[in-house]
RNA sequence: GCCGCGGUGGCGGAAUGGUAGACGCUGCGGACUCAAAAUCCGUUUCCUUCACCGGAGUGAGGGUUCAAGUCCCUCCCGCGGCACCA
């Protein structure tokens, strides 16, 4: 029977005695030892810990300690992302102040994280709701709407109802619901506070591919900016016989190429040229009337590309197509979006599917203009003056005077000079709005001077404080309009007329920089100083989950840029490298929630078999990056008698070992070290177990244990600690160098090699590793199972890979 | 539709082109026990067989190779991102 161990008595002990010797702390960088950045994200102080947090935190954690082990300087810090929703939610309805039940839920959590056991670097932490953070979140912000990053812009936002705010565009789910609340989002026109994030798209496309990121993630950021290339081409619009000078409607379009088979343009219902009175003719009414049909729709219906394709032609308006003079119809129509583009573009039915099929329907002309070289079936072509299909992929052009013959990539460019466009690029991306109509938040530090101005708050003034006397309930209004010393603290210092900006911040502005601010957590003068940051960033490995990839991740790489370009970083990119976790799943195999009441309790788990244990049987549910595991009761018991094991081995001690168990160890040591700098937790704990499996059985001297122990350190902090003060040492065992092994050692001296026949595994052999080819030859050969298939002639070919495998072709039935 | 990732026992998963299923869980059999739990031993891909020996097998079908879960082609399914984006 296995020893048994008190896991709570000891975990508590070390926790202590770690936290009392500040075991984890960092303080100066260390020249001499290389330094290792790694961070997790920020929780959000919900109040209590979830095993997702353990997934998160406890799992890293065994990284960290095996690189401070193998001589690193390793910061892993840890903060609360602290303002938000929740926190409102939860003090509306206990009528209390957020600040309140953020601090108490934070100061909970420490606790709990404590119990994880983890090799934190608490003096390096922060919090976002620390006015000592957010003044600096607000000087960020002065800086940036002095440089134009920062502006107060107006268009339509999405307003989602369920959280009584505007949320930006990545925080609006495909399904056109709100990442937070699940509401469905309303188009609202309203000013809002911008930051000019598509100014960066270029670089935050281009800078991905020197990050060592997962290519999925760097895909779905590039297909979140969504860059296309292509050109704008002016057309000049005539109202009946007469050529107006001055105006002209831009297109973008990715394919000039095709302008030759430009037959129609269409525009947006919302193209600001339908506001230009003298263009108001014809059946105005009509088009106007589908402006404000169109207006109704909600955004869902709008982007259906299912649904019928529906216009309104501009009757006595015509464009001319600057490639051929040749005048062509205007329409608008809600297949074109406003927000993409020009909000126009040329129509080339015989080219592109959208205006294909809106031709179609109002049997609109086509010009083929470019010829596919791919053999394809007649149907492409015109046949009664219509297409069966249209061919939007490259080809060689036609119908194109001069650029006949031209191959299609070519012509882009040559076409767009032709017509006096311009190469341009368009993108997918918006501007990052920001502004938020809630109380608990970073207030935006903007004053309005009398004519209604805005002027950064200087930064004497900062933090500029979140006032208390707040009504918070959410009505759709800002808050903070309601607090009077807001109101008289803005006039006090700013004077007679001048009124306070309402607003607060979305939180993900305070998850945009606290990375830098952990490195230098203290400093009074700066956000956080260049030289902190050159001795701590760029952040070396970044684990986190999915969700953020096209929020936090995109935003705090923008901000970061931003940063960098005023001075205030010292890098243009902060994470070199990001690992996405899974999710931990109910035992029923459904994501954890109350409502399926398969939700797993880490504090329970961890009283009944030990934060070592729960932290181990994380790490060994499978590969750290990507997939999602269900929670298995068994499976931790699997692990817990592991450790229990662990643990009996020092009842297994003897004077002189097998060398079976030297080199078991050697080849752990070395499994283990490889393992983990790839994230490949769960094979490194099924060596330590094959190790443990081998040597309860044979025995184990004391410096083998020893060497053990300091290779298990990393997954299980608390009982190796306590193992390694029972054998006689008096300093942390997380003090000690990972144990470094010896080749030579680490190699079996004999192996069991397979023997093929004509490919076939007909048998084994027991040879040494290094067997020369005539040596396993013989020895396969006295094997019955192989000989019998072999003619007395022997084989016609051997293929001998020494240790891994001995293939004999001979011939068949021989 | 486009892009990315994946598909291996009852389950989580393992396998530099070289003995598929390591390790753990579960199940089954046994020991210990009055009994149970715990622990220990054995066994656990499927088919055939009393057993040995065989045969099949990594989503499907082809191909390359002495040798394919792994490489190539075609397809199916699942997950994630984007999608009337010009």
């Amino acid at each position: 029977m296995h020893k048994k161990f008190d896991a709570g008595a000891i975990e508590k002990k070390w926790q202590e005695e770690w936290c009392a010797s500040g075991t984890y702390d960092v303080d100066e960088r260390r020249g001499e030892k290389e330094k290792e950045y790694v961070l997790v994200e920020w929780p959000y102080p919900s109040g209590n810990l979830h095993i997702g947090h353990w997934y998160a935190f406890a799992v890293p954690d065994i990284y960290v300690r095996y690189r401070r082990m193998t001589g690193k300087q390793v910061i892993y810090p840890m903060g609360f992302d602290a303002f938000g929703l929740p926190a409102e939610n939860a003090a509306i309805k206990r009528n209390i102040n957020p600040r309140t039940w953020t601090e108490s839920n934070i100061e909970f959590m420490k606790g709990q994280l404590e119990s994880m056991g983890n090799a934190f670097t608490w003096n390096k932490t922060a919090s976002s709701t620390d006015p000592e953070y957010y003044r600096w979140t607000q000087w960020m912000f002065t800086q940036f709407f002095e440089k134009g990053i920062a502006y107060r812009g107006k268009g339509v936002v999405n307003w989602c109802p369920g959280c009584n705010t505007v949320i930006a565009n990545e925080q609006v789910l495909t399904d056109g619901t709100c990442e937070r609340s699940g509401d469905l989002i309303e188009k609202r026109e309203m000013p809002q506070w911008m930051l000019r994030i598509t100014d960066y798209a270029d670089r935050l496309i281009d800078d991905l591919d020197a990050l060592d990121w997962p290519e999925h993630i760097k895909e779905a950021q590039r297909q979140w900016i969504g860059r296309s290339r292509g050109a704008e081409i002016d057309f000049k619009l005539k109202i009946g016989k007469e050529e107006l000078n001055n105006e002209v409607v831009t297109v973008f379009t990715t394919r000039p190429d095709t302008l030759c088979g430009a037959t129609f343009l269409v525009l947006a219902p919302e193209h600001p040229l339908l506001n230009a009175n003298h263009l108001h003719i014809g059946n105005w009414a009509e088009v106007e009337a589908y402006v404000a049909a169109s207006k109704q729709k909600d955004e869902q219906d709008r982007l259906d590309a299912t649904k019928e394709k529906t216009g309104v032609k501009l009757e006595g308006i015509t464009a001319i197509n600057p490639s051929s003079g040749e005048k062509i119809p205007v329409f608008i129509a809600d297949y074109v979006l406003s927000t993409y583009g020009t909000g126009a573009i040329m129509a080339v039915p015989a080219h592109d599917e959208r205006d294909f099929v809106f031709a179609g329907k109002f049997n609109l002309r086509e010009i083929e203009v470019v010829e596919p070289q791919e053999k394809l079936g007649d149907e492409l072509h015109i046949r009664e003056g219509r297409h069966r299909k249209c061919w939007s992929g490259p080809g060689i052009l036609k119908n194109s005077g001069e650029f006949d013959g031209m191959d299609s990539e070519v012509a882009k460019e040559a076409i767009t000079k032709k017509v006096g466009g311009r190469m341009s690029n368009t993108y997918r991306l918006r501007d990052w709005s920001i502004g938020r109509q809630r109380y608990w938040g970073v207030p935006i530090p903007i004053v309005y001077d009398p004519e209604g101005k805005a002027h950064p708050v200087p930064k004497e003034h900062l933090p500029w404080l979140l006032p208390e006397d707040v009504d918070f309930t959410p009505t759709g209004e800002a808050p903070l309009a309601k607090s009077a010393t807001l109101r008289e603290r803005t006039e006090e210092i700013f004077g007679a007329g001048w009124t306070p900006e309402v607003e607060t911040m979305d939180t993900f502005v305070d998850s945009s920089w606290y990375f830098l601010r952990y490195v230098d957590n203290h400093d009074d003068t700066s956000l956080s100083s260049l030289t902190a940051q050159k001795d701590w960033l760029p952040v070396d490995i970044y684990f986190g989950g999915a969700e953020h990839t096209t929020m936090h991740l995109l935003y705090s790489r923008f901000w970061q840029k931003a940063l960098f370009d005023l001075g205030l970083a010292a890098h243009p990119e902060p994470y070199k490298k990001r690992i996405n976790r899974g999710l931990i799943l109910g035992p029923d195999g459904n994501k954890m929630s109350k409502s399926k009441g398969n939700v797993i309790d880490p504090d329970e788990q961890v009283k009944l078999v030990g934060a070592d244990t729960v932290k181990m049987y994380l790490a060994f549910m499978g590969p750290y990056e990507g997939n999602n595991y269900p929670w298995d009761m068994g499976g931790i018991a699997g692990l817990r008698r592991f450790l229990e094991r662990v643990y009996g081995l020092t009842e297994n001690i003897v004077g002189v070992e097998s060398e079976g168990v030297t080199r078991q160890l050697h080849k752990t040591i070395k499994k283990v070290g490889e393992d983990v700098v790839q994230f490949k937790f769960n094979t490194a704990v099924s060596a330590m177990m094959i190790f443990v499996n081998y040597a309860e059985k044979v025995g184990l001297t004391t410096s083998t244990l020893d060497l053990f122990l300091r290779t298990l350190a990393p997954f299980a902090p608390h009982l190796t600690e306590e193992l390694w003060h029972e054998r006689g040492h008096t300093t942390s065992i997380h003090e000690e160098s990972f144990p470094v092994y010896d080749e030579a050692l680490a190699v079996d001296t004999e192996i069991t090699l397979g023997v093929q026949v004509n490919g076939k595994l007909r048998g084994t052999i027991s040879v040494s590793p290094d067997a020369s080819e005539a040596e396993v030859l013989k020895a396969a050969l006295a094997e019955t199972s192989i000989a019998g298939r072999i003619g007395a002639g022997g084989p016609t070919k051997v293929i001998y890979v020494p240790g891994r495998i001995l293939n004999l072709i001979a011939p068949e039935g021989g």
